[in-house]
DNA sequence: CAGGGTCTGTACGCATGCATACACAAGTCT
DNA sequence: AGACTTGTGTATGCATGCGTACAGACCCTG
């Protein structure tokens, strides 16, 4: 609606001198997604990097042709498919959107060449490269040693921050895809969360209530990669 | 020993042109590492890049301060503290040698000087830093799906293709360390792959006997993996 | 308003792995 | 040889989560 003032204020793109950000503008075009959307499936050919602007993107790993788990969500402090620029010429994970919001695409070509010439850009990509490599590996740990609720309570917590507000349209069952457990794990863990008043939900939406005690309820995890990737 | 002659086999360093190499060459420095040594502590400072010639590293994760587990396996084919030229100060992981053997090291700002500058260097880190990702999102997943005799049985074929051999001085404790779970886990699983033939062992050694036969047993996350990083 | 799809609540039996504890065996040191 | 350390075998009870199934609640559509 505004785009055209405020395009899409990705923080890769905004940390870039103003000269190289004019430069790669006329290369980027603003996408509006919706919840639910498949932006990359694994295998299928990278044509694009993503630069979210106000849209939650969460990367979904693929296991045994059934079973999915998410290893990394990513708002607008990140970007995706940065893999095309290591070399990858298929996604390694289906990317499906948690929030609806606009985005910014690139084709990869062009992303690459960028890349190679531009030092800022490089930076800023390789510092995020880094921290989702973090990310993947603390979901792993917290996916290992943690019981579902201390998870849930995580994820919802990971998802504000990323997000524009504490209100998701989100089922129980894409939890349970998130989370890689069953639905009724997440119905458990989240009625749990209810009655304390920590959250509330109805039929597909979520709303954070009570951010600091859900904050108390999640693992140690949270606070870690907090940390590193700063609120959005 | 001859290390005069083939310093070390390090597959980044060798995929370089020659003049490339040759410049590097004198800020590479060979260490010996033995089994159990540690080159990073998570949260110390990264002060040198480390590529590994037939040494075996396995990169930990710690959690809740007392449990561990793996997030990677690093042979000749990668390299250590990648993430320094990321912009990372300080290691987000343990490094600890599985395997003995050599590898070379330089200081981190003589890395990122040559990351810098050097664009088929360049290329080779990242193809590494990628196939490193994936490989902790596999393990993420594996993790979360697959029982502990799969589990084990992929790690030691995983530990066999990165190393000289499929012989290795790990006790079950290591390993329990390595899969995230109780010794006693791993000793029930070890002697169930014991009882088939498929390995053996025996007070801190363990040796693949029938790798077929293993692979058969392992979850398909083996082949995976197997097939983006090769054999080493 | 009826019908069908979607979302959530609940239940039961079961598998896996956890925490803990202890016994035995093999190597090490003096 | 004896004492000690380290590595492995075994047991019991328990917690978490899985697979499955079904019922009620809400929503949309015709």
């Amino acid at each position: 609606m505004l785009q055209s003032q405020l395009p899409v204020v990705n923080k890769i793109l905004g940390s870039l001198p103003r000269s190289d950000y004019q430069r790669l503008l006329p290369g980027l075009e603003p996408v509006d997604v919706s919840a639910g959307d498949v932006l990359c499936e694994p295998g299928e050919p990278i044509t694009h990097v993503y630069f979210p602007g106000d849209a939650l993107l969460s990367l979904l790993k693929l296991v045994d042709s059934s079973d999915t788990f998410a290893v990394g969500l990513v708002g607008r402090e990140g970007m995706i498919c940065a893999s095309s620029i290591m070399g990858a010429q298929t996604s390694p994970f289906r990317v499906r959107v948690l929030g609806a919001g606009t985005l910014l695409r690139m084709p990869t070509a062009l992303f690459a060449q960028e890349f190679r010439s531009n030092a800022a850009l490089r930076d800023a990509v390789l510092g995020f490269v880094l921290s989702l490599t973090l990310q993947i590996a603390e979901n792993a740990a917290c996916n290992r040693f943690h019981v579902i609720e201390e998870r849930l309570a995580r994820w919802l917590l990971m998802m504000r921050d990323r997000f524009s507000s504490g209100h998701f349209h989100v089922t129980h069952e894409m939890l349970a895809h998130l989370l890689g457990v069953r639905r009724v794990g997440v119905t458990n863990a989240a009625q749990s969360l209810k009655q304390r008043g920590l959250i509330y939900y109805s039929r597909g939406a979520i709303e954070i209530v009570d951010a600091p005690g859900l904050k108390h309820v999640a693992c140690g995890c949270y606070s870690m990669v907090k940390g590193r990737h700063g609120k959005a």
